[in-house]
DNA sequence: TTGTCTCCCCTTGGGAGACAA
DNA sequence: TTGTCTCCCAAGGGGAGACAA
């Protein structure tokens, strides 16, 4: 539990605790309870075991040497044959399957297909048990909102205190078209157990599928698909439905996209038309005109622990429950909640003890025992409000916007750029490809773009001066922030200083963010530190090894770039290659391809070449860039539809 | 609760029980417990759904106006919002997806295929938790046996009494290779849990598979096979490897019956050569030399409660457990008892009360639930003794033997024959084609043989007159009663009449079956009725008229009948019909056909012919006919393959 | 403010005999 | 002989305040 607290809270913690049992030896992330007597370790045998394309994975928990002297009905069966002091092996967690990704063509003209978001794209995004509440106190006093129970570590507590107006809140509404399979999915629950970077498109977005990448991930995962695909590198599209789901058993969060291919779109293009009529922000976020009400906390023992209930802390209390009569001796209230499946769970919300403190009472034990919560996870209530669908992105949909605007852009090696990235991720991004409407140029711009889109000229943006992107891009990170909880708030200005005196915090807080920095306000997180602390000399050694290294060339081909489905183009569509007699999958070429995007043409360097003087550029770079989630680093390679870093 | 009570009793009535809901409305199986304050009713609204080829089933549970006070867990939740009196569902029990036989080739030289011999052919031979226990009171004392727990109703307990020497067991010994997974599975627990008809046969034994019947039953169940085969009518063979197995959910039991061709046995039989050399019967049936012990008992509301144990029946005590020291004020013991999986059970044995009685106690609530068994449910001890694999057949694996001899005989219309059949299904058998060795002739010999095999005149034996072979058809029936339990056993002679003075059952079980008849001991059943009384006029015409509709030609084909398998023919063993260019499916013909066993050959009559004065003799011979698990009928037709009756 | 602990009390269940069918 | 009931008691869980970090 000593691995580096890295970039500005949030959701990212939520991975961070999940990835510290780095070792994978069971040990540091084992389960120690009441270790009065004899100590139950928790193993983890099978964490991360592929099988088959699944991946099997482990729920962490956290060391405690202290701990009640009860034990749970769990640990009985150990207590019985050990001796003091003795271990044994508990398995009282199932370990659940994650199910990969599927792919599947609902008919010829309408392709459908399941992303499995946060599976596929994270793969550890696990262990939610989300909860959409409703509160009911009595027949006047109702308010409804979400509740997510996932892995958050949380020292610290935001001490902005706001009030809220904490009855009458309205279902947050979904039809139930757009919802889980019960039509109950809570947008903002799902994308508090989504992750964090993870955008939705919304119905009728223009959006442009990106096949090739998909499959190729899919086939590196080990997936159900096997052989050569032959598919167009992207479909220009509108988005037909999205669909949100919760795995059953854990609660995992995915989506599903149908789209459709949409030749106008194409045409437009090629006819050098500019973007879409909607320009909200070139992702097609909406921002949300309310705001939501959560906290999150991390379960303590007394929490788990069969006597007594959940302590709640008292300004989550204020901002997300209904007002209790003080003037009651007890003032208490019954709380309906509802989980990412619509199940119901009632919770006795109650103000009492000496000092007063509010507690969930009846029904939580229930609910930790569903759930199979133990001390270490944490919980996330979401209040309940009218939630409106956003525009976004996956890694395989990308804003029909975003990608024209790409296209303007150009990167040679040596430039500069900086992107987004999963802040637990930056001591070993293995991230040597990324595709061009990720990143932005910042810096200096040494290459004016050598490669032009039949639009360029119309839409030609730098990223550099496109400040608009810039603070767009920030502000969907961040509201993702919301659902965390914290006390101290960070502005990523200042997180590689040292903590600050709390009353700083919301000077700090309000500086260059604007609107989105509301979503701060439940921040919960440790200290902020650089990555550049956990980015020791030799892990830079081995990262630049890395990308010296003979690319990786995928078999996925394509049969015309650029070129889009239309006609029997798109009968093909997923078809196997079997009797097409084509060369051989290009090897030999120094093609670095994710999306199959070209950024050659018109460029002359097709080659991979590496920085002239990679090294201390790049070790230079991580250590201005990596800030907050911001990844910067420098191209070292434009090839065959991608873009090499860093 | 009311449905009559038919058969000898025994087995059947674990179908019978489960038949009891056929209204299907999920009331007059539900189960009203606790019904002091609020009835709880489990409901079947799945119940028998079919699910692409899976049967979905139900547990069904005993109406019980009265019962304890206390609830039990599960009824916990219902009782917090329940007013007095009220009702709710309780869906304490996951219904069980019935797993559909199995087909596979396993090498072009050996056939393998296994048959799910229970759930294939009853469809409702679940809800078994068997237990094949060990005994341990001290280390000196120790007893192996076997015990079930099914659903299994009794009213009436074997009173023959009969000391045992119940200690120094051993544990029945199969080999790996002939066990359940584990290599722990009984035989006697395997049967005892298997459809009371089915017998199995014996590594090494020579037998006759009908590949066609078994295609056309899986074709007609739903399963997984579409498209036509070639399949030869029967393939000579020998038995490779019998496996026992049990499904882990359900206990449902299996068995996988390994064949491989024997060209010799074919030459053998075209050369006119005789049966095998082995004829302990022609079932090869081999007799067990010890006896074994077991009892069954139908749980109460005491068993399954929550307060005390499980009451043990005295005889069954002294029968099956080891003997206690009595001299002890109170004397107890543990027993070890391994279910069909292998897994251990422990149950403390204690005689104590007053007055005395003998009880299971601590481990006993365990298994309760782990098995989740409900008042009503039964449960079966089975001692283990060293078994014997034994031979017999399936519908579709004949013994060799009992193949030749049925070529020794023919029916014509209107003869008279007797086959054993469940007697559940008395009431409506559905058993309008029959295999010529599966029936009997009986009554006048209306027809001489008229089709006669190569090797006909060697061991021609007229079934009515071959006794041994009738008594051993009984023989084996019998033995299958052995695991239920009973008071009042009546002989088949007198099933027809009201119940007798329990003084008399033991001359009239004592008359006509000899040794046979110890298999009897434990019966346990209601009284004996005919199922002349659950025969209403109006099935007896339905039945009438299901027969003389127009017989269904099934898509099976066969490219020369009676040919085995040799060469190219073998190649194409199960291999699916697409280029051949052949006649279409003889749908004109009043082709009856269920094992493409030809009975025609020789004989003139080829179409459907009514029996001319069909319907009074076919309720005659009902009413004559139905006696325990014997069915007599009368042949309607004799066509292509089989017998039509009744 | 809230995590831990202890106390109290109720529920539950295991195990015993009483009693009667 | 055995099914049901009641009693006893221990274990465990829910809920409360005490206390301290």
């Amino acid at each position: 539990m000593t691995a580096p607290a890295a970039g500005c809270g949030g959701w990212w913690w939520l991975r961070r605790m999940m990835m510290d049992d780095k070792e994978g030896d069971g040990k540091s992330g084992g389960l120690w309870w009441y270790s009065g007597s004899c100590g139950v370790e928790v193993t983890e045998e099978t964490r991360r075991r592929r099988c088959g394309g699944a991946r099997w994975r482990w729920r962490p928990a956290v060391i405690r040497d202290g701990g009640l002297k009860r034990r749970t009905t769990e640990v009985k069966p150990a207590r019985v044959d050990l001796d003091e002091g003795e271990e044994t092996k508990v398995k009282d967690r199932k370990e659940t399957e994650l199910t990969p990704s599927r792919i599947y063509r609902a008919s010829p003209a309408a392709i459908t297909f399941s992303l499995s978001l946060s599976s596929v794209l994270t793969g550890f995004c696990n262990s939610h048990t989300g909860l959409k509440t409703k509160c009911n106190q009595n027949p006047i006093r109702r308010c409804d909102f979400d509740m997510v129970c996932g892995l958050i570590d949380l020292n610290i507590v935001s001490d902005e205190a706001e009030e809220s107006s904490s009855t009458n809140c309205s279902i947050s509404g979904f039809g139930p078209g757009s919802g889980c399979g019960s039509g109950v999915c809570c947008l903002e629950l799902w994308h508090s157990c989504a992750r964090p970077s993870i955008c939705l498109p919304r119905k009728g977005n223009a959006v442009v599928y990106c096949p090739q990448g998909h499959l190729e991930q899919l086939q590196s995962a080990g997936g159900c698909l096997t052989g050569e695909f032959t598919v167009p590198p992207h479909v220009f599209c509108r988005v037909l439905d999205v669909k949100l789901h919760a795995e059953v058993g854990t609660d995992d969060v995915y989506a599903q996209v149908s789209l459709i291919p949409d030749p106008k779109l194409e045409q437009k293009w090629r006819e050098g038309g500019g973007g879409e009529e909607y320009t909200e922000d070139d992702n097609g976020v909406v921002e949300r005109t309310t705001t939501p009400h959560m906290f999150c906390k991390t379960l303590t023992a007394s929490d788990t622990c069969t006597h007594g209930g959940f302590s709640v802390p008292r300004r989550a209390t204020e901002d997300c429950f209904p007002s209790l009569d003080y003037k009651e001796q007890r003032p208490s209230q019954e709380l309906v909640a509802k989980d990412l499946h619509g199940t119901e769970w009632k919770f006795r919300h109650i103000y009492r003890g000496q000092p007063r403190r509010h507690l969930l009472t009846t029904g939580w034990s229930a609910f930790v025992n569903k759930k199979k919560l133990v001390c270490g996870d944490a919980v996330l209530f979401l209040r309940g409000d009218d939630g409106v669908l956003r525009g976004g992105s996956s890694e395989f949909i990308v804003p029909y916007n975003r990608f024209l605007k790409s296209l303007a852009s150009s990167f040679s090696p040596g430039a500069s750029f900086k992107m987004r990235i999963e802040t637990e991720d930056a001591g070993d991004p293995r991230q040597n490809r990324v595709s061009p409407w990720e990143i932005e140029r910042c810096g200096l711009i040494s290459d004016i773009g050598t490669f032009v889109s039949p639009l360029m000229k119309r839409i030609r943006t730098s990223f550099a001066s496109n400040r608009s992107y810039v603070s767009s891009n920030f502000a969907e990170s961040m509201r993702f922030h919301k659902v965390l909880q914290g006390q101290e708030i960070y502005s990523f200005h200042r997180c590689s200083e040292t903590s600050q005196p709390e009353n700083d915090t919301r000077n700090l807080t309000s500086v260059g963010f604007g609107e989105s920095l509301r979503f701060n306000r439940d921040l919960q997180g440790q200290e902020i530190l650089s990555n550049l602390q956990s980015l020791s000399p030799s892990s830079v050694l081995r990262f630049q090894q890395a990308i010296t290294q003979a690319p990786v060339t995928y078999p996925v081909r394509y049969t015309d770039n650029m070129n889009p489905l239309t006609g029997q183009n798109r009968q093909d569509f997923f078809h196997p290659l079997k009797s097409q007699l084509e060369e051989p999958v290009l090897s030999s070429k120094n093609s670095w391809r994710l999306f199959g995007f070209s950024l050659t043409e018109g460029c002359n360097g097709t080659k991979t070449s590496r920085c002239p003087n990679g090294e201390d550029r790049v070790v230079v770079n991580t250590k201005v860039g990596v800030i907050g989630d911001v990844f910067v680093a420098e191209v070292v390679t434009v090839s065959d539809g991608l873009v090499g870093l860093l």
